[in-house]
DNA sequence: CGTCCCTTTGATTTATGTCAAATTCGGTGG
DNA sequence: CCACCGAATTTGACATAAATCAAAGGGACG
């Protein structure tokens, strides 16, 4: 392991999420970094709220560990789940230069996230390899969001919920074979809000997959029995 | 009338949607501005591509005159109308910082387009004015995607097309009453791609408002006649 | 004037929303 | 540790909006 001076880098230099993380190409650096700069590991019980929608943004959110929703809410005070965060993932990176969140953030179990300052980010954004790597994800997010508008209302319930779960494997980099397992932090009607379906329609959905033998469920954990099977449903 | 030295931002001083363009807040400047930085009034034909999803984004592109769509296409190969683009806008602004276009745009009708250089926008992102009127303009892109998301499936037919109708004039600043004319450039086609309906849904629509005494059709041109009556229809 | 494509209209099917009831789950307090 | 309560989830019956299939009408263009 390579010695670093800045006792702030030094805890990111241990961190299990450390090759997700936009700190990891400041760890090589002699950069100064301050309290203000980066706090990590800050623990929110669930149910929290991380950041508001038309709040200043201050600071950037990275989920260490747990699971955030990020919901939008419209003038008419309509609810939308616009996308889930797991971890090692950003929070809300599709608008990083806009001066407010476009969204809420709530965590959806206890959490562990960590935040950096706007500013610093801004500051260093010359650093090699710091930028970038959280511009690669943006674009990751602003992929995803046109495919959701693309799954939207043209798949059927049960497409959506197959590639909502592949969506879950393929980002928390679960094997992608027929042992990959998983809990589902959110509730139906998160999961029903986020796809835009009646959560009878999500919980008949589930039922459906396990009478085809594609998945078990026991409440939220859920494992997947024939992955094949369940790509082939959502093509 | 200002005196512009330069030629290119002279042109633009009399450009009759300049106060929609950030080359407004250029022309007080004694910036060197040259055929490489702005490209105005590049004329295309009906379903012409201005730049292609994946693209390196070397421009970026504002609508003068006409409209365009803009088309994302996944990996199985589905296209998905993202947004339409009317004159005194954008063409995806949501993902400036990005390396490639998210997707891809053509054109609806014959449009006149000008081109900014991404060199020259990034360069003088410190002028005054210049790149803050963009962000603005990136913030209320991505409202629009995530009114479309919470739009999709949890509005029925009539109130999604009501919708539409209304972003239009909104956007293309029409009278707000019920005085207000237009023309649908994009096919029923692509309109029911981007409402996530059926065309014939889309056509149905149209009929239903036209026997409610809400607007007339004849072919592309529509006009409002109960814009109350239409909002009321959405709500 | 005829062909082709887009659009409209009609008839039918189907998926999913809605309403309602049953069941399970999780948390709280005795 | 167990019993109870409220909330979330599942299941069922039914209604309905919109997709699909099919055919006819209308414009644009050669």
């Amino acid at each position: 392991m390579q010695f670093v001076f800045n006792p702030i880098l030094q805890r990111c230099c241990e961190c299990g999420k450390r090759s997700y993380c936009p700190a990891n190409s400041l760890i090589k650096t002699r950069i100064a970094v301050s309290k203000r700069d980066i706090l990590q590991n800050v623990s929110f019980p669930t149910d929290s709220y991380i950041c508001h929608q038309g709040a200043p943004r201050k600071n950037l959110f990275f989920v260490k560990s747990g699971s955030i929703k990020n919901v939008y809410t419209n003038e008419l005070g309509d609810q939308q789940i616009i996308d889930f965060r797991y971890a090692g993932e950003f929070i809300e990176l599709m608008s990083l230069e806009h001066s407010t969140h476009s969204s809420t953030a709530v965590t959806l179990e206890k959490s562990l996230i960590c935040v950096f300052s706007m500013r610093f980010i801004m500051a260093n954004r010359r650093i090699n390899g710091f930028l970038e790597n959280i511009q690669k994800r943006s674009e990751t997010e602003i992929r995803h969001h046109h495919e959701a508008l693309l799954s939207n209302n043209r798949h059927s319930a049960n497409k959506r919920l197959g590639i909502f779960l592949l969506d879950i494997i393929e980002r928390q980099s679960l094997n992608y074979d027929n042992s990959a397992m998983f809990q589902l932090a959110m509730s139906r009607t998160d999961m029903a809000n986020y796809l835009g379906l009646a959560p009878e329609t999500v919980s008949r959905t589930f039922s459906h997959y396990v009478k085809q033998g594609l998945i078990t469920v026991r409440k939220k954990n859920i494992a997947i029995k024939d992955i094949n099977k369940l790509i082939e449903f959502i093509v």
